[in-house]
DNA sequence: GTGGTCTAGACCACG
DNA sequence: GTGGTCTAGACCACC
């Protein structure tokens, strides 16, 4: 039983493989994905994400050539126990990169600025209580 | 009187056409481009950039129907006078979109919520300095 | 079960890829096409109307953009499900716009105002009437 | 002093000169415009509607065409003695050709049937006062 | 297989 | 001069 989920939201701009290249190697970062955990199977994923087994495969290729993923053959993949880790720098640039996105798609929607970081605040909380809730199941 | 140019970076993952609605699109918003304002001829903006006149032709048809420019048949597009062009559902839903995927880049980075929040409503706070003085100066 | 078929007549002052635009928005408006249907592929489509590939793209761009059609990559368009994208005043500022091109029309016909307004009710209820048909049939 | 004003919606889709040559037409159909009267010349109307001069020159020789206008060699354009005349069947084809493009343009934005026929009862009405307003005047 | 972007160039309509 | 449409064909990414 497998008490990490990955979601994926069908019909958005960026690719199903992508985005389950960014949740898993989210997931290893926080620790939600301990070192050694056994990835579900390509096939057994692309069954219960309802999505094609080659984007899963493409997927896993990805995370394996960013370390966050290890393929042992004819065993599976399994979470990397070198995590990435990235210079104080680096994070603060990759945020602020970020931001630069988010900023310009919704600087026209006429939302206020309250409305906005509420917004944030909001989903940030979910996001970790999320995270809370699977760590204490581990 | 600051001049407004258009930068475009090629082989981004970000296509053209859309750097340009994005830059146009927050240059409007935020009143950089004053109503009015007789934007570059298509012919003349793809000269400037080195791109094809169709990549330009694309990219002011879609600001057109975001209603942030207009079409004048013969004489070239100006930017349009500020309206609401979407339901509130329809903003809502490109909100949550934005932020599906802002928070999924940043998650992984080990900020803290506030450190998050705080650089978001700094951002915020900036684009609504910068409107501001643009109202002053007027 | 009756298919649908886009009608395209070239040659007509309006474009063609407006043609298309027109007829699958207002196909899915009253049900004729229901959500989820899956349209006909641009290569597809673009023999059987005889037409470049590019202005069926162009042509789905758009209603994918009014919130007509859903795009999903590598498998193609489908009808999405019914969903308001304009705010209130952009949809009077349509019907409005509408309505001048209608009464610059029919206004030097001499029909009464009572004439005209029959006709247009009796066209909208046609429109209903197909569209409760098509919901009865669900 | 001219009684009859043209109006022209600058953005709109239809192009400036064929709202001209429509107004023209509609007037001289209803009589607002009588048999006999001298149009305001090329240069002027120009003015007046802040439209290039070569526009004007384009409607104008457009209704000379239909026969709506007779060109007399220096003195200007007058509005021709025989009025056209549509046939019941001509002018109710008519009516049904707007009626088609208007509902097309309209099903889709979400306004009820009563809305929109009073939509129309309303701007008929106007259209009827203003006509009548200027034949008092005549 | 699917859609998405970009280029190059033609032709038309509008002002 | 301006924008608007359409064609033809290339190349890419995604599934």
């Amino acid at each position: 039983m497998s008490e990490f989920r990955i979601e994926i939201t069908t019909g958005s701009r960026t690719p199903i493989y992508r985005q389950i290249v960014d949740q898993v190697r989210l997931a290893a970062a926080t620790g939600a994905l301990p070192a050694g955990y056994a990835m579900p199977s390509v096939r057994i994923l692309a069954e219960e994400l309802l999505v094609n087994a080659n984007t899963i495969v493409k997927a896993y290729a990805e995370l394996v050539r960013e370390g966050v993923l290890e393929s042992h053959q004819g065993k599976g993949f399994f979470v990397a126990a070198k995590r990435q880790v990235y210079s104080r720098a680096e994070r603060t640039r990759r945020l602020q990169q970020a931001l630069d996105s988010f900023i310009h798609q919704v600087a026209f929607l006429d939302f206020s600025a309250d409305e906005i970081c509420k917004a944030v605040a909001e989903r940030l909380q979910d996001l970790h209580a999320q995270l809370d809730s699977v760590r204490a199941r581990a």
